[in-house]
DNA sequence: GACGACGTTGACGTTAACGTAAAGTGGTTG
DNA sequence: CAACCACTTTACGTTAACGTCAACGTCGTC
C-alpha cells in the first residue's frame, strides 16, 4: 500500500512544502477541477504557454494565475477568444503602442459594462428566486396542514 | 410612403395603445434583439408555448415574461435545459406533490449558490480590470511624455 | 393580381469547448 | 524487468444553440 503521494512528475522539493513553484498538468487539473484535456486545449488556444521539460509541461505560478483568471472569465460567460484577446494585449502592454493601449481600454470598458449588466441580472434573478421559493413554501405548508 | 407601423400580423387594437396583449414573433424578436429562429427554437425546447391562430403564433404577456427570464438566465450562464427545468416545475407547482416541491427548493438553492459565486467572481474581475486599466494608463502617460 | 413583408415547417450546416480513444514515452516501484 | 502511473500527440466524436436555406402560405397594398 502507498501513502497518497503527489504526481510522479510533480516538482519534488520535499523540504519546502510552502513556496512550491511548479505544477504538473494533473495537479493543476485537480486544483481547478478540470481535466488535463481542458488545460491542453487552453494552451492550444493561446491562453497558456507552459515551460517544457522534454515532452512534459511545467506550470509556474504565472500559468496557474492565468488558468484561474481564464476559468473565472468563463464562469462570467466570456469566450476563450475574448479572454485570449485580453491576455495577449496585457502581455504586449509594456512595449505596446498608443493605439493598442487605447483598444485595450475600450475592451476593458466593454467588459465593465458587461459586469454591470450581470450585477443587475443577478439582483433581478435573486428576487425571482425569492419569489418562487416563497410560493413553493406556501404550497408545501398547505400540503402539510392538509395531512394533519 | 408609409408611417412605420407595427407588424402586419400584430394585434390591432388601435384604440388601446397601452395594455397591448399580444405580440407577433417578429415584434418579440426585435424587442429582445434575437431572431425569430431563436424564439421558435426556445419553443421547440419547451421554454415557450404560444397560442396559435391558424398557423401563426400569438404571444401574450406571459410568453414575453418567460422569454425575458430565459434570456436573463442565459446571460447568467444557465443552459436552456436548466431554465426549462425551473419553468416546468414552476408551472406544475399549484398541484405539485411534496417531493417535486422539495426538489424545486433544492434547485433554487443551487442557483442561489451559483449567483453568490458569480457575485464574488464579478468583484474579483472588477479589481483585475481596475488593475489592468491603471497599468495601461501609466504606459500611455509615459508615451505621451516621451512625445513631448 | 403581382409584389413585398411577414409568417410557417423541415432539414442541414456551423461554432465553441471540450470528450474520448489509440498509441506511444518515461519514471518508480515491487 | 514487468507492471503501473502520469504524461504525450493525433484525430475523430459530441453537444448546445442557434444560422441558413428552401419552399410555401397569407396578408395588405399599388
Amino acid at each position: 500500500m502507498m501513502i497518497p503521494s503527489p504526481d510522479a512528475h510533480a516538482s519534488v522539493n520535499g523540504s519546502l512544502p510552502r513556496q512550491r513553484r511548479t505544477y504538473s498538468i494533473g495537479e493543476l487539473a485537480r486544483m481547478f477541477e478540470v481535466t488535463p484535456r481542458t488545460i491542453r486545449f487552453y494552451e492550444q488556444e493561446g491562453l497558456l504557454a507552459p515551460e517544457r521539460r522534454g515532452q512534459t509541461r511545467i506550470y509556474h505560478e504565472k500559468d496557474r494565475v492565468r488558468l484561474k483568471l481564464t476559468l473565472r472569465g468563463k464562469r462570467l460567460g466570456f469566450s476563450l477568444a475574448e479572454i485570449r484577446e485580453v491576455i495577449e494585449m496585457y502581455d504586449a502592454m509594456p512595449d505596446g503602442n498608443a493605439r493598442q493601449l487605447k483598444r485595450l481600454l475600450e475592451i476593458l470598458a466593454d467588459k465593465r459594462a458587461n459586469m454591470e449588466r450581470q450585477l443587475e441580472d443577478i439582483r433581478l434573478m435573486q428576487r425571482e428566486l425569492d419569489d418562487v421559493e416563497s410560493r413553493a413554501r406556501e404550497v408545501l405548508d398547505r400540503l402539510a396542514r392538509q395531512d394533519a
